[in-house]
This record gives structure tokens, sequence and C-alpha cells, in this order.
DNA sequence: GCATAATTCCCAAAATGTGCGAATTTTGAA
DNA sequence: TTCAAAATTCGCACATTTTGGGAATTATGC
């Protein structure tokens, strides 16, 4: 665009809030993203809920990880809320704001997994070529099989998918039938040892425990 | 507007992330606010600093208390960071994201009294009516002499003015004489008992420590 | 103090958003 | 399942807004 344009228009940026001039460095994200997050945050009748039982969970399982929470928005599943463990946990480069494809991570394929038919369809159908290569799948047969082990295993676990090293169990969290999150437990693979079926299960009642606890106040689903 | 004028721009908005729709409930922020906070807290080098500090200062002074940082936007002043201490503290609704303006709460208050004479005067004359409301003062010579106590302080403690029964103590954090930042611990008056004056100290010097190590480093200042 | 760069201002042309009514889809109740 | 009412999208002529070039002004660095 022309100078006059690109002038008036940060000067338009600057005064909403959504940019802020910084001396001798030019620009920086300006202060309305930090209020607008803040009025999501308040909002969001889910994190408060999630936010108690993830602490549960990491009490009953170990404090070497960190508990995620992530919510769906269209084709990525964002982390909106981490809990960290008491003990030395590792770094987790997935912390609230963070989007992943559907298709990576075990919150991600957690929920793909749980979306209804029709959803999943039609991401098949978008990105066949993706799914090919993050997942090794011939084809929707063999794609809809492994969404059913999942249905049926109610839990995921990966392992160095999103970062090295890293295991990734995911439980869904389920209202009237739909996938509105996906509830994670992230350790490292030494402090995951042989408790992989018994993490798996607190997961999975973690998810649960939200998913009553929604269902029992007023339900928000996003779309 | 009309109505299709609304329904487009809300379209628009949803497709951009700035608007999320929810079934049977209209709609809600949408995720690039999550993403752009992200992002934020990502490039704002003051956050990893001040947060070490800022919990150096809980364990030197009091776990019932929580520590809060805070950034000046323009005639505002926004909390960005909160540490919270271990034991029980009070509830703070000043946490990331609310903004302040510049003549209430101990963290407004250090940081206008260290603004550089000019701007003082410039929101001395904007808001005159404001200031006299909130500070009580007569004229801007009066203004002006609490100013220069406050400066000479180097801290400002205040009871009871953002919420009631709560107190906090605010330091500034300086880089190149410009005022960048406050820091403050807030917590209940029961928990302060008498130890107010070394409680001051304590921030002093926790602000001293931050503007340091943030003068060492590159160098951003907000204008 | 001066030359150069950065920024704002002004205005006609271009383009984008606007609102109307019609067409289509969704919803809720029978 | 049917049907009417409401909600939503569509298409289009028109008007407001945005755009970019250049002049004027202001800041910056040497």
């Amino acid at each position: 665009m022309s100078q006059s344009s690109a002038y008036r228009d940060v000067q338009e940026l600057c005064r909403a809030g959504f940019l802020d001039p910084v001396l001798g460095a030019g620009y920086v994200l300006g202060p309305a993203f930090i209020e607008y997050d803040r009025l999501l945050r308040q909002g969001d009748t889910l994190i408060p809920i999630a936010s108690r039982v993830m602490r549960g969970l990491l009490d009953g399982t170990t404090q070497r990880a960190t508990a995620i929470l992530c919510r769906r928005y269209r084709d990525t599943v964002m982390c909106v809320h981490q809990e960290h463990g008491t003990g030395p946990h590792p770094i987790t480069t997935y912390e609230r704001g963070v989007a992943m494809p559907l298709f990576a991570g075990a919150s991600s394929k957690v929920v793909l997994a749980h979306l209804e038919d029709r959803a999943l369809k039609r991401i098949y159908l978008d990105s066949e070529d993706t799914i090919r290569a993050r997942l090794g799948h011939g084809d929707w047969k063999a794609f809809k099989a492994e969404v059913r082990a999942i249905r049926k295993a109610g839990v995921v676990e990966t392992a160095s998918e999103v970062a090295a090293g890293r295991v990734g169990i995911a439980a869904p969290v389920v209202v009237n039938k739909q996938v509105i999150a996906g509830i994670s437990l992230v350790l490292g693979e030494d402090a995951l040892g042989s408790a992989s079926t018994a993490f798996q299960q607190a997961v999975i009642a973690a998810a649960r425990t939200i998913s009553d606890e929604i269902a029992q106040g007023d339900t928000w689903v996003a779309r």
C-alpha cells in the first residue's frame, strides 16, 4: 500500500489500542489484546471448573507434569489453560494461545476423533493429504478405524508428537454428545515410567468430572 | 446499521477469528485475542525478569500477598502480570488485562508521579476535575507537591483504594529515567500488620532490581 | 544550522461498504 | 411431516469511504 495509507492505518490501530508505539523500536501489539483476552478468560465458564479438576489430576498422578485444557476453534485445537505441577516439570511449548492442527498431539487427536461423523468427513476430505502425511493412513476406511478405536478407548496417548521426548495423554470433555474441549497431561517419558495405564484412567476420570460439572450448569457449547 | 451489514460484519469478524459463534447463545470474543495475547506475553521481555523478582519479593515479605506488574498505556496503568503468594492471599480483582486510571491505586500513583513533568502537566490539565475528586487537591501546586513527595520516597502505599480492606505498596521500574512500569505488593490489612516500612523497602529493592536487569539488556521502552 | 528523512495534509479517483428488496434457508409449533 | 414465520443470505445500484500521489510540514542526524 502507499505510505499515506500505511501511516494512517498504523495511527488508527494505535488509537484503537491494537498497536502500541515503542520508542526507537517501531510498534508492538497493543493493550487491547490483553484486555480482550481477559474478557475471554472471565467469560469462559470452562476454565474455573477445569482448573480445579486439573490440579486434582496432577495431585492424583504426578507433579512432574503439566495439565492442559484445549478448545476446538474451527480446524485447530487451541490451548486455553494450563496448570503446572509443583515438581520439576518439562518446559511446555503448548500454553494458552497456541493452536495446533487437528492431527498432531494427543489433545488434537482426541478432539478430532470425537467430532460428529459429518464434521469428521468434511475435515478428512478437506485435508486428505495432511492426514496421510501425519497419520500415515491410506484411506478413509483406515482413518475411520483409528477414530473408532480412539472413541472406544476414550483416551489418546502420543509420544514426541508436539515436542521431542514428551508424552501427552488426552481425554475429551463431552457435553450433550459434543466435544467441547480436551484435557491432557503432558510429561517427560522418564516421569511416565510404567504408569501409562493408571495415568490414562486418571485423565479419563478428570475429563468426565469436568463434563459432568459443565452439564449441570448452564450449557454453552462452541458451535 | 442495516441487517445486511450487521450479518456481513459479524461473519467477517468470525472468519478473522475476532468473534466465535456459540450454539444457541450468539457470539463470544474469538480465539484471535488469545493468540495475540500470547504473542504479547512472548515478546514482553519485562515479564520473565519481573516474574522471578516478584516471586523473590513474596519470599522476602509474605506469602499472604500478590505481586503485581503494571505497564502504562496512554492514560491508564494496566496490570500485565501477577504472582500469587503460596499462603492464603486475598482475591485480587487486579489481574492481567485490567486497566486503572492514573489516579487510583498504588501502582497508578507511583507511575504517575514518575512521569516527566511535561507529560504530567498535560495529564493534569486534561483531567483536573478527576484529580480534584480522586486526590482531593486544590490546585496544580498541591498536586505537584504530592508528586514530589512520592518521587522522593520512591514508593506509594494506599489503603482500600482499588478494593476495600486491601493495601497496595508500589515502586516504579525506571529505565533511562523513564517509568516503564510499576511493581506492587497487594495484601490484606491484617497481613500487613506493622511491617509497612520493611515491606516498602522490599518493594523498592525489587523494583530497582528489575530496573537494573532491564537496563543491562536490550532496552525497549514503551513510548 | 542544514540537508535528509519521516510524517502529515489535501484532494480527486477508485473502490469498497451500504442498504434495499427478493430469494433462500432455518426454526418451531402443530 | 407440514407449514408459516423468522432468520439469513444474495444481488445490485448507489453513496460514502478509502486510497495514493504529491505538496507541505515536522523531526532527525551530522
